[in-house]
RNA sequence: GGCCCGUUGGUCAAGCGGUUAAGACACCGCCCUUUCACGGCGGUAACACGAGUUCGAGUCUCGUACGGGUCACCA
């Protein structure tokens, strides 16, 4: 079979029609941000039109690849609802999904172009950039200039990298859809390394045979990518290929100068579930870092991103990584849970600071749901429930409530037997008795429930108010913390 | 340094030649309220700079400044 014949019979193969996008990431560690975000906007851009969206992992760097890395990013992107329709674990109509299982595929391409004269093989050896910028920049590789058919004997026998030969004239347009036409002379641009010397492609030629064979109409990248953005339709032309359609969204920054980094410790997509984030927050969130929908609307699920999404909404410029704001997403989502759905999310947080098997899971959710904007603050909200901090008796001295020690004192010293006597104990018949006495006394229900607070938390500030917490404390407890109020205040009186 | 790109309040951002220059977060104030929070109402705060083009410029052009990206057998 002839290689023209090879090349034929893989185009017949390619998925034609419909919006195909792919995420294609590095198995090098864990999911940072920005390649989260870029995994969204390709999964939206296949959703929002109707098309297919695809993984790949890109691993073709053997010093690079860490353990369980590529596990790690389908279980994260499956776990974060971004589906892929094809892929790695799932299959597809184009496999493998996995660049280093496709090796047998690049130098075939590789040496199309060479027998085209659009490519070279090279025997300079590691010829690093350094010495190599120190030369004349317009002195070309000696290699370039070598007798084809010669240098394809030696690349039978000696070791060999095949690179680029880029065109020293004229220039090459692209079309981005978010940047615009990106225009660059070629004489600026190098002869890139299409395969290495260990046989495997470099990353910037496994892509574009990759994109080309999978059928992908839609490319999304980064803005570290843009410079050699060219590079990539040259060879898209030497192959006779169409150029798919070209995203390149900014980077994330973490302040003014610097983009998010896990080394100077901005937090992974993982790290900000840790921390007490929600998925769906976290997603909404960096769907907006970059993009915008136009209207004044926020808030939006997965699915009805899916909907609104359009690639005219993407922005050029970078975006600051904002933590407040994405608090503020995940308060948002947190209240929109269902009290069930939250008990559910809550209890393991719960259960790290209160220990009684018998604690009412859901009556302590529903107190925290409307004032808990993060998770992991959960225990500290409710680290009073088990047991009683110390706490000053100062803080039986209130304005606004018009209370103070001695008062405290007297209203406890009412509320206990009205307390005791009580048929039920819930919220709602504690709060009906202290407002009762209240009101026999003329006075505010305030007076009354700003001592039974501080008496059975010790705390100023607390998830509910005081009926609530004494319903969850139960009676037993609520009163003895009563009691032990009472002594504290009365020794102070004397 | 060469090449490419960007620049609207502290932050995310709308805006596509004529607007009192949206909205959100944060911040401040008021209201509600059994504290805090939630919620409601209101407030402070921006077109980097300089030249053009135009009757008219945040919107178009050029320049300056500042910032980013890239210049690997890494992706």
């Amino acid at each position: 079979m002839t290689s023209q014949q090879w090349f034929d019979d893989m185009e017949a193969k390619i998925p034609r029609g419909g919006v195909r996008s792919r995420f294609a990431p590095s198995p090098t560690g864990y999911m940072h941000l920005g390649g989260m975000r870029t995994a969204l906007y390709a999964y939206l851009i296949a959703k929002s039109l109707g098309g297919t969206f695809i993984l790949r992992i890109e691993d073709t760097d053997q010093a690079r690849l860490v353990e369980g890395a590529a596990e790690m990013i389908l279980r994260t992107l499956r776990d974060a609802g971004l589906r892929y329709d094809e892929g790695p674990d799932v299959g597809g109509p184009v496999p493998p999904y996995v660049q280093s299982e496709r090796k047998p595929l690049y130098r075939p391409y590789a040496e199309l172009l060479c027998e085209r004269g659009a490519a070279y093989y090279c025997f300079c050896g590691h010829v690093s950039h350094e010495e190599r910028d120190h030369e004349d920049a317009d002195v070309d590789d000696p290699c370039r200039a070598l007798d084809p058919t010669e240098a394809q004997k030696r690349a039978a026998t000696e070791p060999h990298v095949i690179r680029m030969k880029t065109p020293r004239e004229g220039s090459t347009t692209l079309h981005d859809e978010v940047f615009g036409d990106i225009t660059v002379e070629n004489k600026t641009l190098d002869d890139m390394v299409l395969l290495k010397s260990d046989g495997l492609p470099t990353y910037n030629f496994a892509n574009v045979i990759d994109d080309h064979l999978m059928g992908i109409t839609h490319v999304l990248r980064g803005a570290e990518y843009i410079s050699s953005a060219p590079k990539y339709t040259l060879l898209y032309d030497a192959l006779g290929w169409k150029n798919p359609v070209y995203i390149t969204v900014s980077s994330i920054m973490r302040d003014e100068r610097q983009k998010l980094s896990k080394r100077l410790g901005d937090p992974t997509y993982d790290d900000l579930l840790a921390e007490g984030y929600l998925p769906g927050a976290v997603l909404n969130y960096i769907a907006l870092l970059g993009w915008s929908p136009g209207g004044e609307r926020e808030i939006f699920s997965l699915s009805e991103l899916e909907g609104v999404f359009s690639i005219s909404g993407i922005s050029r410029s970078p975006a600051l990584f904002d933590k407040t704001k994405l608090r503020y997403f995940n308060a948002e989502y947190i209240r929109a849970t269902t009290a069930e759905d939250f008990a559910g999310l809550a209890e393991p947080y719960i259960r790290r600071a209160v220990h009684s098997p018998d604690a009412d899971i859901n009556a302590l959710a529903e107190l925290i749901q409307p004032r808990c904007e993060l998770l992991t603050e959960i225990p500290e909200m409710i680290d009073f429930i088990d047991a009683l901090p110390e706490y000053s008796t100062q803080l039986f001295v209130h304005k606004k409530s018009k209370t103070d020690e001695r008062i405290s004192l007297d209203m406890l010293r009412r509320l206990t037997p009205v307390l005791t006597a009580l048929p039920d104990w819930t919220r709602g018949d504690i709060y009906a008795a202290c407002e009762t006495l209240a009101a026999e006394l003329e006075a505010k229900n305030a007076l009354v429930m700003w001592p039974l607070r501080i008496a059975v938390s010790g705390k100023a500030v607390t998830p509910g108010g005081a009926a609530e917490i004494a319903a969850v404390l139960g009676r037993e407890e609520s009163l003895r913390r009563i009691d032990a109020a009472i002594d504290r205040l009365q020794a102070l009186q004397a």
